[in-house]
DNA sequence: TCAGACTCTGACATCGATGTCAAGCACGAA
DNA sequence: TTCGTGCTTGACATCGATGTCAGAGTCTGA
């Protein structure tokens, strides 16, 4: 017994007694082949189970891969999980464009923290010939992207658009959604509005510019020490609230900028007495569950994926023209806890 | 001006004056190469931006990829991007093995429902080379998995075991979780208990096994109009509930089997006067900051994900074993509903 | 000075597919 | 019969890297 080895074109052609070439032709469906020998070399295929080799394939046709390399910040936050979602969604979606298009897959790799990688990585899926990139940048200069566009390689940058470089990009409306949420409770009488969020460089400023504008255009002077986009996790929440409550004129309304902030200001709702009005930035499952329902501003990941993927898609379907920007809508769902 | 294109080996050769077979020879570490020709080499392929073609490489070395397939059943589902995560988390982990191992990806695809799509989508990964496979089983018969032995690459399934085949399985321990969950009711007192769930080849009747199981061990007969594994989402709780509540002798307790029945079950409370006892398997963001917090069972689908991982970083570093078959625990984590 | 061992080097074949090209063949028209 | 046309076919080169191997150069020790 000899170990199992993948067929050639080569052997397929030897059962059916052509020559390689004929078979490829065969397989390929270039016609002009009599149909005795396509007979032949579809029953040869089948009997040796033949699949063709990809890379000898690719190498041939200097050919791009079927794949999509998307590069995210963190795999740990499901926010970059939803975004992988609605990149395969959209790939797989069978409306989209011509039937039997070929498998389409993701590469994926997150740069976990460390931004120094993200070159590298995008570098190694380059090398892999993916036939896309979808980058969430994490450094200050994405300049380097500008090297795959030489190379014809379409890129789009999601979440943040990219510094140093146009490419293509689909962000949220981080800035008008977190204004339109601070209003909300503004209009409920609020004068004492925090914020409370992670830090992160593009859309937590956004997103405080936004609260930010909302607060100006009341008349209402911000106060920094209400403003703490400084959080971790759920649970760093906590001593924020104990030092917001500590304050003279304490807070009567919070807005969280992300869900982690929001579970955690919900948290610290149950432990303490402390029941500020609310509004969060971003939809999360329990938000239309929980005592009060949580009023959001929607941020959707699955759609930044599908969108940024939906940009891909038309690229390698043949457009050309100057980089776009997408900006999805960040919608208010009412829901209740901004009354309280 | 010519195309940007990429530069061979053999232009980084001629450059540094030597031939293809020096310069593969420097920019492989293989040794017994002049020092200024390593230094001429060295100076051309970083001059020429070089990076070897890794199809071309893995043609002729017949090598694998450094990624892994990761084959899901549905990306719509946070549970399999946990698992995602959880791979991500293992292979990216600098403490399991050797320093300066290179960047490994993830492969993704999902079947989206369509079970008849996995052993497609399989080929096409071993046609990509992946150097190990992670499946979650959504047909019935997975003895096409053993075809990938004989080509040696590990395969671990995920969430179920594979049918029809003896390969590296990590599963939770659904049966053992549920019969505890259900336990926690019976203590309460509780004797009319409904199962509500999505419905599911293995998992769900792992789950229902065991809650027959504890309803059994408590000499309680099973009374099947309270059994329903037939939700779709969050959504579909509602007429099961109202179907629930009309019964003669309506359940004073819920078991609910995953994230969707739970969270659909919690809005039934909210909107209902209904206030059973709840006990739910599978851990969720919002369960501690409900009213009332959630008693769960917990399954945590990265961990799944990473334990997996872990199997095929075991093969992959050279253990030949029999099929191993890890069970997750899944602890009970309990909070206030299943008093209630 | 010379044999033998060791270092260094490049020509060439190879991986598995496909592009190029010219030859072989059948057919119809002149 | 003869030529042109178009269909079939396979030999060969090619993609870009690396394995093989033999030959040239260097160094040792006798």
């Amino acid at each position: 017994m000899s170990a199992a080895k993948t067929p050639t074109l080569a052997d397929v052609a030897d059962r059916a007694g052509v020559s390689p070439k004929t078979a490829s032709r065969v397989l390929n469906h270039e016609g002009n082949v009599r149909p005795d020998k396509v007979a032949r070399v579809l029953a040869a295929a089948t009997e040796l189970g033949f699949t063709p080799n990809e890379f000898a394939r690719l190498l041939r046709t200097r050919g791009s891969t079927t794949t999509i390399g998307v590069v995210t910040a963190d795999i740990g936050d499901p926010f970059w999980t939803g975004v992988i979602r609605g990149v395969e969604l959209a790939i797989g979606d069978p409306d989209r464009d011509d039937v039997g298009h070929p498998q389409r897959f993701i590469l994926s790799a997150s740069t976990r923290e460390r931004s120094d990688r993200e070159p590298e990585i995008v570098a190694a899926m380059v090398d892999r010939r993916v036939m896309a990139l979808l980058v969430v940048p994490t450094t200050t200069d994405q300049s380097y992207l500008g090297a795959l566009a030489e190379r014809g390689v379409p890129v789009v940058c999601v979440d943040r658009p990219a510094a140093g470089t146009d490419v293509d990009a689909v962000v949220a409306d981080d800035d008008g959604g977190a204004r339109r949420g601070v209003e909300l409770l503004i209009a409920q009488g609020h004068r004492r509005i925090a914020f409370v969020g992670r830090p992160s460089v593009y859309t937590t400023a956004e997103r405080i510019a936004g609260y930010r504008a909302a607060l100006r255009a009341a008349g209402i002077v911000v106060d920094d020490r209400l403003v703490h986009p400084t959080i971790t996790d759920a649970a760093s929440v906590g001593p924020i609230a104990e030092r917001l409550l500590s304050l003279d004129d304490p807070p009567t309304a919070v807005f969280t900028a992300d869900v982690a902030a929001s579970i955690g200001m919900l948290a610290c709702r149950r432990t303490r007495s402390w029941r500020p009005a609310m509004v969060a930035f971003s939809d999360f499952d329990a938000a239309p569950v929980v005592e009060p329902t949580v009023t959001v501003v929607h941020n959707d990941p699955v759609e930044l994926g599908r969108r940024a993927a939906e940009l891909v898609l038309d690229r390698l379907a043949g457009y050309t023209g100057p980089p776009r920007r997408v900006r999805i809508d960040t919608p208010i769902i009412e829901r209740e806890s901004h009354l309280a």
